[in-house]
DNA sequence: GTGACCAAGTGATTGCGGTCACATCATTTT
DNA sequence: AAAATGATGTGACCGCAATCACTTGGTCAC
């Protein structure tokens, strides 16, 4: 089941020529971490980016006072930790192993030259980061005219959305996320997602059972998140 | 005043050699903003980029119900655009002039070319973008774990430090922001930016004049931002 | 000057949602 | 099976800041 440590692996890299994969090689080091394993602390002086091959990484932010902020979760294919290596500064957040996860890290040398001499790998690169941007002034946006609830609702929206339907054609919920997780997520507390979910389940807009979360009204949920406040 | 039309003026193609720059200049159109024009509206289906030569815009999203939110100014030497150009997407905000602005534009097809070609140019994109992602996650940050008052300190302090010092050495913000301009910088409202300016004023940490603000205590005021929640 | 207009200051009110405090239920551990 | 651990569900409380409603002050046009 493991993948063999090669470039070829590495999405960003799959069109490479021969000679950039050999390269590559060289210069990849490959570790595995076990479920909620720190891959980069708070204090990490590294710049290194890290190829995500098998498995899960979360990238967390940490208050002062300790609260967890989640701001993105990286399956295989992704890669992170390239701010750091492209602007040199520190590490912006942490990043821990969310599952059983393999990765391959490339120096900060390494990785801008690969970067900037392939044009396809600088496009792609400059797609990811731009996701990331659109990503992240949305989640601004529903921070600055969302209340609690309403980020809630949007939440179980778009894992509704990435997920498969049951036989009903229902969008089901698999595994359920613990509340905890989406607080972190949506920046709110674990009793507000509590509370948000026994109010759509009352509502019949979603269903709990055993291990995953039926979602039976989409469009009132969608209808829920557009609600309230400017 | 008014600067030369020319590749040359823009900054990110500042080093290219003279051919790409004559390649440039035959795609760049020019136009000129008044303070207060729209530049990329909301439902615009273009996706060019666009150089701030001379002047300042502001990118701004909006709330269904109408409130509007900064997400940045940019001046003389930035751009903007690019995250349409660069994955083909809507635009995801508007821009407006904020002062009467000089503008060059460059199809999303050319700057992809000069962008992914060039590797100096594909780093320096890479760079403002990864800017951008750490300015965004800075502002999650805020909005996650500060209250509004402190939002209003932090803002007030962000500004502190890009102010000059008048000769007693204290920063000095001139001109002084309208309150509510504050106010969408940090996602609150024009009332909790007036109580909180009375409020530090009162304290004598910062000091309005007829045409700058005064920041007298700037460990004060930091230690302000710091505080309180999680 | 006198309006008109916009920015700023401030009180009063109110509701959202964070916090605390438990009770329950589910899963592992031993 | 009992105990331990962790996820959930809910009630009570209450503080922050959004909202509403003015007043005051500054600037401009004419």
């Amino acid at each position: 089941m493991a993948a063999k440590q090669s470039a070829t692996n590495i999405a960003l890299f799959r069109n490479l020529p021969q000679s950039s994969l050999d390269t590559l090689n060289r210069a990849l080091i490959w570790r595995k971490f076990r479920s909620g394993d720190e891959i980069i602390g708070r204090q990490s002086e590294t710049r290194d980016v890290f190829f995500v091959v098998e498995g899960c990484v979360r990238v967390v932010l940490y208050s002062v006072l300790g609260r967890e902020i989640t701001l993105d979760d990286i399956v295989a294919g992704g890669y992170f930790g390239e701010l750091a290596a492209i602007d040199g500064e520190p590490r912006s957040a942490c990043v821990m192993a969310a599952e059983n996860t393999v990765v391959a890290s490339l120096s900060a040398d390494s990785f801008r030259t690969v970067a900037t001499e392939n044009p396809d790998v600088a496009f792609a690169v400059m797609q990811r980061l731009a996701t990331v941007v659109r990503t992240a002034s949305g989640r601004i946006l529903d921070l600055s005219t969302l209340g609690a609830n309403n980020r809630v609702h949007g939440e179980i929206l778009r894992l509704a959305r990435l997920s498969d339907c049951d036989d009903s054609g229902k969008p089901m919920i698999k595994p359920i996320p613990v509340h905890g997780d989406i607080a972190s997520r949506v920046s709110t507390t674990r009793e507000t997602v509590a509370r948000v979910m026994s109010e759509l389940a009352r509502q019949n807009i979603v269903q709990r059972e055993k291990n995953h979360l039926l979602v039976l009204d989409m469009p009132q949920l969608e209808a829920m998140v557009e609600d309230v406040r400017g």
